[in-house]
DNA sequence: TATATTGCTGACTCGCTAGTTAGTAATTTT
DNA sequence: AAAATTACTAACTAGCGAGTCAGCAATATA
């Protein structure tokens, strides 16, 4: 009576190759979820559909696992924008905006946010790991940035600010929106509009930025008057 | 001969009114150098110079503790933020200057700093830690900021930015640079230097919120133009 | 000095998770 | 169809940390 699989499905499949692409997604879900030291590698194997011996046979432990899904998803997003940069043609103030809405959709957005809230909550505690992130992936983003900001200015579109800083301000409210996704979800009444919230900030970044208010006064603004619904 | 302790000191001391305030010290301390999950109260305890079990006499749990830190340091200082600005008379621009510096002088730049930063951490996985700290702190700093600026439009002295998403473009430059303190030590060749960011951003903030830059063209600047070193 | 009180200790339990491994079942080869 | 190969499983370990508690030693009291 117990014995009555016959001519189902075997128990598991081998395939060798699929693995480590499932394993990487189901990784990637677990720690947005959880978070690095909170990410348990049973689920992780769980949800691909493998045992954790398994996921060993993949991946040599927790770290090369991380270090795995920051290499799938956000070293290879960021050399796209490289090249987009590169290649960009037109004022620095469309190109700062362009590169800051593109960056929403691709990272920003979706659930690679985690990844860098993650990053920012949990670098001291794993120091190895921030090396290997702050190496592949802030380094090289800052960088953008600032060569942004210096095309600017050496074109007179932007005021002379200080470029190193003025990256880190610029910066930190994409970073604080990405990190707002992921935090307090229980706490808030409505979640934060990211297309407001990207709007009030492109609308006060531009115009801080801007090189004499008096000379483009009469250039067309980057949308309507924000309405102040409170 | 192994005997030799006679007119030692004892080897603990009864000091039930102390303890509360170094227990609550040292647990500032480890949450603030690990993390809200990886502080070990074993660690917190031998910091406060008792064992595990007297921490427990005092506190019914991890969580109690944190709520008391929070309670003894955040909320306390946000009762006299909320009291300062009750009190203030001037223009609306030297008041959002004035408890933005105040702000990070009395938290920013202390170790205060990271509990904010372990929160947007950690609120994931503690949900009800989340709930105390959302609203206790929070909402109520939120709410001085809206405050103070649908005092500037009110007055004509900002132009009529949407508050509410404002408040967090505002906010979240400082709330990274508190967080920044915390992640990444071991990877930044020279520290964020707060002085120089602070005035970066205050000086694209104000910019960026100035009713119209042609009447207050002549007002003198927070501070002499940034340079450029890079 | 003797007795009562209580602040404090330290060794315990219990549950949890990264990493290991002996063995098994799906596949490939013969 | 049998033998050889190997992708995979499941049960294991080792170690850690929150929370507990029986007992002890520092005071207070008599």
């Amino acid at each position: 009576m117990p014995t009555l699989e016959t001519k189902t499905k075997p128990r598991w499949e081998r395939r060798k190759d699929a693995r480590p692409q499932e394993l990487l997604a189901a990784a990637l879900d677990l720690f947005v979820e959880r978070g690095y030291a909170a990410a348990r590698l049973d689920d992780v194997a769980a949800r691909a559909g493998v045992s954790k011996g398994t996921l060993y046979l993949y991946f040599d432990n927790k770290e090369e696992l991380f270090k795995a899904v920051v290499r799938e998803n956000l070293v290879s997003a960021l050399a796209e924008a490289e090249d987009y940069i590169e290649r960009s043609t037109g004022s620095s103030r469309d190109l700062l905006r362009a590169f800051i809405l593109n960056w929403w959709d691709r990272v920003g957005q979706t659930k690679l946010s985690g990844i860098s809230k993650l990053m920012m909550a949990e670098s001291g505690n794993f120091p190895d790991v921030a090396r290997f992130y702050h190496e592949e992936v802030i380094s090289r983003c800052n960088a953008l940035i600032v060569g942004i900001l210096e095309r600017g200015i050496a074109r007179g579109e932007f005021r002379a600010v200080d470029t190193v800083n003025a990256n880190l301000v610029i910066v930190a409210p994409l970073v604080m929106l990405m990190m707002w996704k992921h935090s307090f979800h229980s706490c808030r009444l409505e979640p934060i509009s990211a297309k407001d919230y990207l709007d009030c900030y492109l609308d006060l970044l531009i115009n801080g930025l801007q090189a004499t208010a008096l000379e483009t006064k009469g250039a067309e603004t980057l949308h309507e008057p924000p309405s102040n619904h409170h």
